[in-house]
DNA sequence: CGCTCAAGCAAGCAGTTGTTAGGTATACGG
DNA sequence: CCGTATACCTAACAACTGCTTGCTTGAGCG
């Protein structure tokens, strides 16, 4: 966090294998891990390279070994994150048969990916930064793929008639990812809890 | 939007009002105006100064007239931005009796002044700018001060036992203000639909 | 040993940022 | 017609932005 660039590890292909650390050093692994972090708490724009150089222990310019620019760096972000919610989802929903359960189990490991994460903080971004240019097809790929896995459980639900079930995926996304702008740990409600609570409001009304 | 700079109206208190325009000359509103469209399509960080001046017809050092700084326009535009949604939304529950419809009628507004006010965007900001400072308590004043609205409407509710009012009232409002990431114009449904259909779910299930 | 090359440092580039100081034209009250 | 205030312009400030260049270090390999 606060760690200075250390001449020591100059060179180095990586450090021998830390007995302590059973996570092999990878150098770009921490600097998403950092950005994720600066990304989330202050958004992207407001957080320059060199906030990301510091907070990894390394100067400015060598980030530029590992990325070839700010918004490289984004769509790294951006992809661990889905990857993260998109495997901690999965995970949540294999096993349970009730189509309103899976879709209260992947509401839950959705509130818990966003929120309780800490060590790598994920962010689902309300929008793509403004010169993100060739980057932003990869980007929408990546939403989608997320997109497409919650769509196949509402596709589940028995509904009754005239529910838009576009909508009502779009309604529940937006539900979860707004949790982000008010929840605080330790405020009383698990994330888990927060999820479950939606669906049941929208299962049985209330 | 393209005016340049018009020396003509230097040391003019305010224009002879316009016959045609009816609304008297006023920098200060036009500004915020611009503001808040630059704010709402690239982000607080991502606008600049001189952006907000080259939309005004103005150069930037003159926005100092009017502004004490940056953040200070920030809040100019938070809070017209929540006078909005405060009068639109009041206005729109006015004469209807029923809770559920009530919230039904609010939220139909929320998302009409949210996706539908072209001439003046508004954007319920996820986050706050990082160098707010002194101005934060007052963006939490005027957010709460909506937040009140809605829950005063939730309060009304006939509610099944073990519902928390309070995520109730957070989902609601997350679900709305997440519409302006996915929300496009002539995408086949209309705001105030988006908005009711959302209750809809809410209040019979699914 | 000598070669290669990833990983990082040191320094700096040109452009942009929010903000300010000082000057100028215009309107209005007296 | 004079003084004051308003609204704006001009020109710049120091700090910061993303990014590039040239160099150094040291591990791995034949």
């Amino acid at each position: 966090m606060k760690a200075k660039p250390q001449p020591g590890n100059r060179g180095k292909r990586r450090p021998e294998p830390d007995r302590e650390a059973v996570v092999p050093f990878d150098r770009r692994r921490q600097i998403i891990t950092e950005a994720a972090r600066l990304f989330a708490s202050k958004g992207f724009e407001a957080t320059s390279i060199r906030d990301i150089a510091a907070a990894t222990g390394i100067l400015s310019g060598s980030l530029y070994h590992h990325f070839a620019s700010k918004e490289e760096m984004f769509v790294a972000v951006h992809q661990t994150g889905m990857e993260v919610v998109i495997r901690t989802v999965t995970e949540a929903v294999r096993g349970i048969d009730d189509p309103w359960e899976r879709l209260a189990a992947a509401a839950a490991a959705h509130c818990t990916a966003l929120l309780e994460n800490s060590d790598f903080m994920i962010l689902v971004f309300p929008k793509f930064p403004a010169n993100i240019g060739a980057y932003r097809d990869e980007l929408v790929r990546q939403r989608d793929e997320y997109d497409a896995l919650i769509a196949g459980l509402v596709a589940d639900l028995d509904l009754p008639d005239g529910v838009d079930r576009r909508i009502f995926r779009l309604h529940i996304l937006g539900a979860l990812n707004w949790t982000q702008t008010w929840y605080r740990p330790g405020c009383g409600v698990a994330p888990a809890e927060i999820g479950r609570q939606l669906v049941r409001m929208l299962r049985r009304g209330g």
